[in-house]
DNA sequence: CAGGATCCTTTACGATACTG
DNA sequence: CAGTATCGTAAAGGATCCTG
């Protein structure tokens, strides 16, 4: 016996008027997430190749295991790119991607951010 | 003996050049850390008041628990408000504080981003 | 409805060693 | 130098039940 199910579409309320927006967002921050992105990125971004010790100097607080970890983890959205050089000891540089780049904006704001803002919670009014 | 030391500055190469927006980033994203706020935020930011209930609908996949403990990470911060309302059974609403809504500008960059580049990853070319 | 309490599983993260 | 391996802690996340 086949029965009909009505074919029940999902319900379009107000939520999902902006909802590319949102999943837009969340895929983003798929890529962004974790403790260290941002702030490996923003370093990056400020100039050119730094290498492994580098990063690990200039990323404030993080060990090598993430370092490494967070780094593949770019290295494989083509956010970042590792370059092997024949040196001995190896040498390691990474750099962004042109792809990469485009997250300039986005770090620019959170870096924006950070300088007019945090000071504000000093001077609270009555901001609720 | 008075040796002359050479007053050896602290060495300014590339690295502390940008120290400050450096930090601002970790600044900001100490508070912006977790997998849901940024996810929270554009919900929130994109209409007024919601319910902890709208919330949960809204924030794809996020739990009672951790919304619960990211909404109050976010109150501490000032970035949201929370009203009771004298309702039975009670009714709790949330939005963004004007404070928290001066971080509508890292929302929308992150927004677009994700508008414009997740596809990106699709027609790669060699871009490296 | 708006959550907190409890329990349990899975990641995330960190410190310390060790290798090519 | 540029990492990996190993171990241990902390936080994330889910399920269920409970309360005002």
């Amino acid at each position: 016996m086949n029965i009909i199910r009505m074919k029940k579409e999902p319900i379009l309320n107000n939520s999902a008027i902006c909802k590319g927006r949102i999943l837009a967002i969340k895929d983003t921050m798929e890529l962004l997430s974790g403790k260290w992105k941002f702030h490996i990125l923003g370093t990056l971004l400020q100039g050119d190749k730094l290498r492994f010790m580098d990063l690990l100097r200039e990323v404030d607080g993080i060990g090598a295991k993430m370092l490494s970890k967070e780094l593949q983890d770019m290295e494989m959205n083509h956010l970042i790119s590792r370059t092997v050089l024949n040196t001995k000891p190896v040498t390691v540089e990474y750099e962004m991607t042109d792809y990469g780049k485009t997250l300039a904006p986005i770090i620019d704001e959170i870096a924006k951010w950070g300088t007019a803002y945090r000071n504000a919670l000093h001077n609270e009014s009555g901001n609720q």
